[in-house]
DNA sequence: CATCAGGCGAGAC
DNA sequence: GTCTCGCCTGAT
């Protein structure tokens, strides 16, 4: 078990900012928080009370994987600090998901998981992916014994036919997958090439792939790759843009980590704070 | 019971 | 290039 104390820290944010689909509520005690993550062949149980954040799992683990994993090493105050104070909206938001953080998951993940997510609502997006993994996902277990099961990869679910996904209620979106996969799996499109590609080349590349679009791409590349430039414009954030940014949003001053802020705005805009 | 969810591809022009 | 339209499914 590894503690920390952090600012800019709530797993519960993290949790409803709806970037990672495999992170759960376990249960709300007292002032404590305990939620379950599988991501990267793991499983993790976080525990926030206050800014006292518990990881469990050991002290190597958490410096090798889960503090790059949450970006703790992130300086959103930095962030917060430097929103125009005279942006009324941008400073609600900020002020109201001050606590999210840009995590660093895996690009296959994101890529199927933001697949599934078009014209689609995230307790449903949930359920197919857990689905998915129960279905077609390797099968582990904790030291303790407890079972999780690892995200397919784009061998296994380029080898499912459409029609077998579409069994799993991810609707049309299944040839989506089926099609990605393939061409993952075959080797049209590079994911380690990608990881190394600036964010207009792994944006273009991305967009090769079936069912992805501008704004799937930008979401890829914003929790996968952790481009924080990348500005995912989806009905909410047009709804705010179109409401409270008629001249344009400022993009310029915030170059960089306008996607930080897009966060900030697609939670607060989502849970209508 | 209707509407709509963190869009996208295909086809028309 | 830009526009429209249809789409699986289940939460609300």
């Amino acid at each position: 078990m590894v503690t920390i104390t952090k600012d800019h820290f709530s797993i519960r944010q993290i949790c409803e900012s709806g970037q990672c689909f495999r992170l759960e509520e376990l249960g709300k005690g007292e002032e404590e928080e305990t939620y379950a993550l599988t991501a990267l062949g793991k499983y993790l149980e976080i525990r926030q009370k206050g800014k006292r954040i518990t990881f469990g799992c050991s002290d190597l683990e958490f410096e090798q994987i889960w503090k790059n994993y949450f970006d703790l090493e992130g300086d959103y105050k930095k962030v917060i600090d430097s929103i125009d104070r005279e942006d009324r909206y941008l400073m609600r938001a900020a002020g109201y998901g001050s606590g999210i953080r840009i995590l660093r998951q895996d690009l296959w993940e994101m890529i199927v998981s933001f697949l599934i997510s078009q014209q689609n609502n995230i307790k449903r997006i949930r359920k197919c992916i857990a689905s998915l993994c129960q279905t077609y996902g390797e099968q582990k277990q904790t030291p303790d014994g407890r079972i999780f099961y690892d995200f397919p990869g784009p061998e296994i679910l380029s080898r499912v036919p459409a029609a077998e996904l579409y069994a799993c209620n991810l609707g049309y979106r299944s040839r989506y997958i089926h099609e990605t996969s393939l061409s993952v799996a075959r080797g049209e499109v590079d994911l380690e090439a990608v990881k190394a590609m600036d964010h207009g080349q792994a944006r273009q590349e991305l967009l090769k792939l079936c069912g992805v679009g501008e704004k799937v791409a930008e979401c890829i590349c914003l929790f996968a790759l952790h481009q924080t430039e990348a500005f995912p414009i989806d009905t909410h954030i047009r709804q705010v843009l179109d409401a409270w940014y008629q001249d344009g949003f400022p993009f310029a001053r915030y170059k960089g980590y306008e996607g930080i802020l897009q966060q900030y705005i697609f939670y607060y805009d989502l849970r209508k704070g």
